[in-house]
DNA sequence: AGACTGATTGGCT
DNA sequence: GCCAATCAGTCTT
């Protein structure tokens, strides 16, 4: 998948690397370990993130701050590393980091991930989802996300956060195209901000 | 208060 | 390809 990088393998992904602009942290979450232990069960759910969008600014006609502050988008205005879930159709929780400076409201949606390891889901669940969890209404529901992860901070928390995955995605493995399902947004629809590996 | 929409998915025709 | 599920957010009356 990618050439080996000595020594950084578990580290946990900093304050640091959150606060820069949506545009570059999107496509450096690639290939990243994401962890998330759920309320629901005792194991922690790994996957390395094979999919991310980016949703920059209040300017961005796709991204939910475009309707400005809300109690839905505060925490989009917040630090960066700060978790942003939200129900789709009733249905679905979308996983979201915050990133950029305080007061900038920007996003990546994590869009699919690789499964490194699951040990206490059902069989069945495991069975029907195989290794690849692709869409992030699937993300979601695989690690048992909530309203409980709004706000959550993935530098310190203790149940959701991203670690060096002790390699590198090659950068001509990383497709880059027009977002998914915002055709609404007109010119920002044609952004190619979104990424996927392989 | 009521209508409409959505950063989606799965099932059925 | 079409459409229901299901509810929070936004817009209209």
């Amino acid at each position: 998948m990618g050439s080996i990088v000595e020594g950084m393998m578990g580290t946990r992904l900093s304050r640091e690397f959150f606060e820069r602009d949506v545009l570059t942290v999107a496509p450096e979450l690639v290939g990243k370990v994401l962890r998330v232990k759920s309320n629901k069960e005792d194991g922690t759910s790994r996957g390395i993130i094979t999919e991310v969008e980016a949703y920059r600014g209040e300017e961005d006609g796709a991204c939910h701050a475009r309707f400005g502050r809300t109690r839905r988008t505060e925490v989009m205005y917040g630090k960066g590393g700060l978790v942003y879930v939200y129900l789709i159709y009733g249905m679905y929780w979308m996983l979201n980091i915050v990133t950029g400076e305080l007061n900038q409201p920007q996003a990546v949606l994590i869009r699919g991930i690789r499964i490194i390891q699951n040990l206490k889901i059902k069989k069945e669940k495991r069975l029907s989802l195989k290794e690849r969890v692709g869409g992030p209404g699937r993300v979601g529901r695989w690690l048992q996300l909530d309203d409980s992860f709004y706000g959550e901070d993935v530098t310190s928390s203790q149940r959701i956060w991203f670690e060096e995955s002790g390699f590198k995605i090659q950068e001509s493995r990383i497709i880059q195209t027009e977002r998914i399902g915002v055709e609404y947004a007109g010119e920002w629809a044609r952004k190619k901000w979104r990424w996927l590996a392989e």
